[in-house]
DNA sequence: CGAATTTCCATTGACACCCATAAAATCCCA
DNA sequence: TGGGATTTTATGGGTGTCAATGGAAATTCG
């Protein structure tokens, strides 16, 4: 949850915010898991449980093709980012230039898992799915209506 | 339910009424989550439950796309703001701005979430909502017309 | 042995906790 | 049931701790 921006310094590394991290801490690996993202210039990031259980799924045999083949697709270009004595991550350049991102970066917390931005591009998409948001009418519904419904 | 308001103090901190507090006092976290308000210059609050149940309906399929983005565009522009120990919170700059609250700012409970305005404004929301509700002509009805009705 | 990467230290500034006081609500008992 | 006693709130301020950031030292690896 929440959104925070970190600097990037000039070696790379960013610190990742202490609140997403003590939220990874007791997983197996000290770090996080990163990998561009399908639908924008940004990065989508968990911590390596999240991962595990998607490479969980790719082998379980009921899962439909398009699922296998996104989850392939996923797990090959994830990276482990370790946290170093300060909690910081290196950014590689592969990653950085996906989101182009420089000199700072912004996280995005969504729940369990969250997202790296470039701040400015972030900006911009939050504009537009605000713009978007209204436009369709929107209201602030009761919080409730956004909940994952039982299905009756 | 019911409006209070309370005074910010130089570092800006606020306390939330204890009425508000005992209502969150079971979940997970001990604080609130906010976010500013889609609708209005205020702020929408809540326990860390609700927020939960809004990030597990992020990653449910079933959600329609624009839920999706409504929901990314709340999670993302929440805070969690933690209690201290004699139930105060800090209001970060950008909620405060947004809020346009700087000295004192008012709690309005609507049920299971409320709202943080800076008083005056509330104020006039408050005469602007009751000008449009005679405007239409509306009466006070039974006030179980106003309650949810089970779906038949 | 040189380049890159990782650990170690140091600084600053924000934040969380501690305590202290005043006002208000609640209790309690004669 | 009135009013004093007690317990909660609300509010202010001081201070220690931790997060974020930068740079140097040290270690690794080709």
């Amino acid at each position: 949850m929440s959104t925070y921006v970190n600097k990037v310094d000039r070696k790379g590394r960013v610190s990742v915010p202490a609140t997403f991290r003590t939220a990874l801490a007791d997983q197996n690996f000290d770090g996080i898991v990163a990998f561009p993202s399908l639908d924008y210039d940004a990065l989508e990031a968990t911590g390596i449980d999240t991962m595990e259980a998607i490479s969980a799924g790719l082998n379980a045999l009921e899962q439909p093709a398009e699922q296998q083949g996104l989850a392939t697709l996923i797990l090959a270009r994830s990276l482990r980012l370790p946290f170093d004595p300060e909690g910081r991550i290196v950014l590689p350049e592969k990653l950085a230039a996906h989101a182009h991102i420089t000199e700072s970066a912004a996280f995005v917390g969504l729940g369990s898992t969250f997202q790296i931005w470039e701040p400015d591009r972030f900006a911009a998409h939050e504009a537009a799915l605000l713009e978007r948001t209204r436009r369709e009418g929107m209201r602030m519904p009761s919080l409730g209506s956004l909940a994952s419904r039982p299905r009756s």
